[in-house]
DNA sequence: AATGAATGAGCTTTCATTCAT
DNA sequence: GATGAATGAAAGCTCATTCAT
């Protein structure tokens, strides 16, 4: 990479994360484009050499937050260790759990949009032979595919849309209390598929 | 009520109405109050005699819409006659998909705000004696509330955010084709508490 | 008219006064929105309640002027004392000429926009009866009035083309000088369709 | 010319080809020197290699494109073989309208710019002894000069002015139903003279 | 000579809010 | 209570221009 290529770069993730710390500070609707290049010591022009506008970096922002999330947990939660498929879903989704645990802004940020798109994404990114990682998690053959996405989707929704408010605001109980009724519905979800 | 007091929630009404085909079909950002009561029909000044802002509205449709669903779901699902626990929940839920299928419009505009917090304050407002309905829903005792939360807590998140994608996106797969799924994955969740 | 109706046809007025004098001094390109309601002593936002943009604002400019333009002729030049339709057109035209020397700045505006279709519809405004107005002035039966309009207009453009270098900048040669050449084209080319 | 002379006239010659038809197209006031080199394919800063401002660019390409117009009109029309001075004017006034018909760009970008002033650079750039070329057109003596001036500035004016909206919107008539009655007009401008 | 990233002044436009009517 | 003209702060965005490479 040529040194303006460098530089292009840093400039652009300057305005990626001062654009961040905003966004989960103040939220989306609060933060102008004039506060982010003010913060990032950059001229409003060089703003939008890089962005459209600020909902074009907010979107890019969760694309690459998530990925970064996914990404982490299927290299270090050691899921390829665990025995049943149940342990190793688990293991992935305990990885992510802690991660957010460990950084309530970006669980703030990502809010809501941990999705199932977005996974898939990140699997793709991080090994193009997607399917095979869905049966080295899963153990099952290519053939039952649909069925195993919406057992992922549904337990993916699931983490995301209870863990926010129960790691944010340890409502209705906190995460230490939480975690071993996720692990029980988790598991409870799988067998039901395999006596399906 | 009076004469004039029955003009004043006409046309509280009307702006909430009007305010919520605008959210609903532009999203929140880019709805003004301008947008609002010109097409509603009334002078700028007056949408501040009822509403201090334009989220100080929209939270109290959130409410306001949620707290309809649910009831319409005590009301007319007729949960009361189903057996077991799991039926009786299933019941209240399917009425509430119904509802959402029914009026994508509203799915969109509640988004991911359906929520455990709305739910119980919906109980409260249909029968004040919130407990009981528990106990009539669940067959529980009281001392076990906290567990009984914890676990309506997930149905309904997990009901929440996975039916928005299904039902307005059919992604990853259609409502009809999820249902089952869900009913399982819902008796799963039950049983295995039953067993814990 | 009610006192607030009243005041915002002043306002508006003051807004193109304003902007006549800053368009005339400084070109329309070079005059912004700022500039206008700085120096009409309004605020940003209530330029907009009465114009779309500056270019609205122009167009209503030239519109009105030259409708002003027009019906001080046909009110003012006594066209109806002269004999001959040559005569009544040259005094018409001489009235124009006469305003457009004493205000140089309103020919430097209407530029070379004097147009055939604004003095149509200014004498539509004057006297709706606007084919009677012709006669009276070129003596013609109704039957020719697509010939009658191929000679005005020629004619006007010749007038508005030609005068405002002449006047402006005594290029080729000065008003003064120019004035009775220009009367024997008119003449000319009058007699013209008189022989045609 | 070097090598270097010839690559500079080619990227001269590029920005000007691009900005002809942005100008064109969208107009002077929208088009920006950002639009021009990208279209053309160049650097932003390689424009202030060779022009000013967008101005200097615009004026540079309105002398261009008008002296092209009377140059072919000087050397195209044939107009040596007319007969009288009228003729000779009409075979040159003509051509020029030939090709405005057949270039509507040229003529919207012109616009009413097609003036005395470039007309006689036009024929100074063609033939320096410009004298002589009035005189092999009109036929007259140096002496009148200042009168021919008057004369053909007229004409030119007039059917600068009438043209454009002749040919680009067949308004108050179309081009073909026009022309008969320009020849005539100009016809009796020139015998008014002759009168005279 | 050619590039194009960076600038930042300054433009247009929006819009919540006020207040005299 | 209801109105809506007026406000002006502040947003989004553009673009001519510079200058290190």
């Amino acid at each position: 990479m040529s040194r303006v290529e460098e530089n292009k770069l840093l400039k652009k993730n300057n305005l990626m994360n001062t654009a961040f710390q905003l966004f989960t500070s103040q939220g989306l609707a609060k933060t102008s484009i004039s506060d982010i290049v003010e913060r990032a010591g950059v001229a409003k022009g060089t703003f939008y050499l890089y962005f459209k506008d600020k909902y074009d970096l907010h979107e890019k922002l969760v694309i690459h937050q998530s990925e970064q999330l996914f990404q982490h947990a299927l290299e270090q939660s050691g899921y390829q260790n665990a025995e049943t498929s149940a342990d190793k879903l688990i293991a992935i989704i305990d990885d992510i759990l802690y991660q957010l645990q460990k950084n309530p802004l970006l669980l703030q940020f990502i809010n809501k949009n941990l999705s199932w798109g977005v996974f898939r994404r990140a699997i793709n990114k991080w090994e193009p032979d997607y399917p095979a990682i869905f049966e080295e998690i899963l153990g099952t053959s290519p053939a039952d595919r649909k069925t195993l996405e919406i057992e992922v989707y549904t337990i993916l929704e699931l983490v995301g849309s209870t863990c926010h408010s129960v790691i944010l605001n340890s409502d209705p109980v906190g995460l230490d209390t939480y975690l071993p009724y996720l692990h029980r519905f988790i598991r409870a979800i799988m067998a039901g598929f395999a006596a399906g």
